[in-house]
DNA sequence: GAGAGAAATTGAAATGTTTCAAACATCGGT
DNA sequence: ACCGATGTTTGAAACATTTCAATTTCTCTC
């Protein structure tokens, strides 16, 4: 490979002239530079990104670091980030943490060694990065959280609006006249979880309904939790008539618990899901979901740490992107309480306050 | 941060000494090691990588060139890859392609500038990657082929068995009494779309069934392409009675297409795919599917180069992984030839031959 | 056409490692 | 006590770039 020095001597010129030419850093008159870009293009050189780094104190690469790429939500993030990077001239090195703070902490201090331009975090359980992220600010790295924040973040972030989301996926059952709603949700450390049982309870609480503990049920964002909980959930009496997941592998598993218990969905159990994952539209019934765009989270954050790399040195963004509810077949009107006027098996709520409430 | 130059004064010891201890590269007399180490403690020392690959000439990241990531067969794959490496000191850089060769050339152009200890490449449509491998391979760098094989490939490579793969879920098919067997194929110019059908094309021919050349459409990896030409085959006349699908999202665009047209499945048209994704057991009827595995097939492709690393100079490696074959519930024997010696409406192959080809 | 000031160009230092040759220490054998 | 051999340690060069200060060249203006 041909080096700086290669160009220099080809075009006859310093090292000095062919680095200001490739970076634009000082004037250099036209015959010079058309000489150097011809040596260039000659030799088909290319600038050692390496030597690059190391000498500016700072590579062109932005680390990622996800829990589990293998998740389908993450994908999208991780294409929007790289679409963004790449067209900017950065490139993405790709961390998998399996939710392992320890595993995330190593990643964070091994990628310092490569000085990347700036780190994009989908946190893990259990994650603090305060001081690792410090740590990186002050050699001017940025760090941009995704998705879900870590204990006590107070840098950049990118979410989704997951209160509204779940607040408004969970006010349409309510209105289509469910009442007795139950939710599962994802780990409660998990602030994207919390958000959104938080949604989920005020739009109860705001149509006075009644929400018995037990009707709540945490468990991790996959398959297997939504299955085992939703078991619990169908032998509640009175059982739930609406379900509302934490997020779409959440719901599938629900879906697969009230198929098994030879209940129908919707007829038996209206099913709401989150994140709006493609498979949610060929399950059957096709699930309904809360939509947010994973991709356009990734895009989100790497425009942000652009923008820090390019100077801007405002306070600490907190964007919220917006959902969109999908409605699908995995919803309807609860049977028994289709029905105007009947009197119900819970404690509170009258149907006049509910019917206000759904007015409202 | 902490550099070289600083634990050598805090050990009070030379330059070369720290990199002799931190790279057991010569004998360090035990008490010199001893401060030399208690110094990189001390400070927290973490030594560059980059000015190391620039001296070394090649960092420890292994480029990894995908097509797309939001496609669900390869977040495994890299999956895969990443375990091996990470847990062999090595990181990934990802670079999506979208299929697009020129990208797919500049993603391979500019990755050479970091000095990587490696490639795995899934290739882009068209691609021909000889001359790029052949300058990689001069730089001491090695390029691993995954999934499917671009142009001429002549390097080490690692992909399902497609071929027998496609066979296997032919001939059970063709076991079950199918004679009207139709395929929707890939892009032909991959290698993977071209094995798959080779396979089936084989069943058939073992079994002596005729293949219209309208029976086997060649379209996209994708759901629209699976959904138009089931469509095409469904029109059809004698129409097939069971479509094998180049990969699941075509099968499940099949899927849709049959039960768009009013069809069922499997009862009028039974289905096959291949990939075995999460989504193929949460479809409606759940989707037979050749199985391969991506995580495998990152993992093996990953070893090879680290192998390759360690100075393995053996010839190219042909790495070919087994498929099963998972049957679910979108096959099943053709109602109208479930009769056993009812004439059949196409052209080759009688009922006796086809019991031959059974039964062998 | 000389001189001042601006603009272009250069050479060298600096970035943080590894590695090679040279210098130094240790040790056994005489 | 000295020699050579062996084993440790060191200092400097090298990797490919950027950048700063110094130098050279150019362009006006008088």
């Amino acid at each position: 490979m041909p080096n700086m020095k290669d160009i220099a001597r080809i075009a006859g010129v310093s090292l000095g002239t062919v680095s200001h030419v490739l970076n634009d850093s000082a004037g250099v008159r036209e015959p010079l530079r058309q000489r150097v870009l011809q040596a260039v293009q000659a030799a088909g050189y290319q600038p050692s990104q390496l030597a690059r780094a190391l000498r500016r104190d700072k590579t062109n690469m932005i680390g990622m670091i996800i829990p589990d790429i293998t998740n389908p939500f993450f994908p999208a993030v991780v294409r929007g980030a790289e679409d963004v990077a790449f067209s900017n001239g950065y490139r993405l090195i790709l961390c998998n943490t399996d939710n392992d703070h320890s595993k995330e902490l190593a990643h964070l201090n091994e990628l310092r060694t490569y000085l990347p331009a700036g780190l994009i975090v989908i946190p893990s359980n259990f994650s603090d990065l305060t001081a690792q992220a410090e740590s990186y600010r002050r050699a001017g790295t940025g760090v941009v959280c995704v998705d879900r924040l870590p204990k006590n973040w107070s840098g950049d972030s990118v979410t989704a609006d997951n209160e509204a989301g779940a607040y408004q996926a969970t006010r349409c059952l309510i209105q289509m006249g469910h009442t007795k709603l139950a939710a599962i949700s994802g780990p409660l450390h998990l602030t994207n979880a919390k958000d959104r049982l938080g949604g989920f309870r005020r739009a109860l609480r705001e149509a006075k309904l009644h929400l018995a503990p037990e009707y709540v049920q945490e468990t991790t964002f996959d398959k297997q939790g939504g299955y085992s909980k939703t078991n619990i959930l169908l032998r509640l009496i009175p059982r739930p008539t609406a379900i509302f997941a934490g997020n779409d592998l959440i719901a599938l598993g629900a879906l697969l618990a009230i198929r098994d218990a030879g209940l129908r969905c919707p007829e038996d159990v209206s099913l709401m899901g989150f994140d709006d994952l493609d498979l949610a539209e060929t399950t059957n019934p096709s699930l309904s979901s809360v939509s947010q765009s994973g991709y356009q989270l990734g895009t989100t954050a790497a425009r942000i740490l652009l923008d820090r790399l390019e100077g801007d040195k405002s306070a600490a963004k907190h964007l919220i992107l917006e959902t969109s509810l999908k409605l699908r077949d995995s919803v309807t009107v609860p049977l028994a309480e289709a029905k105007p006027g009947r009197t119900l098996n819970h404690r509170h709520g009258t149907n006049t306050k509910r019917q206000r409430a759904v007015a409202g």
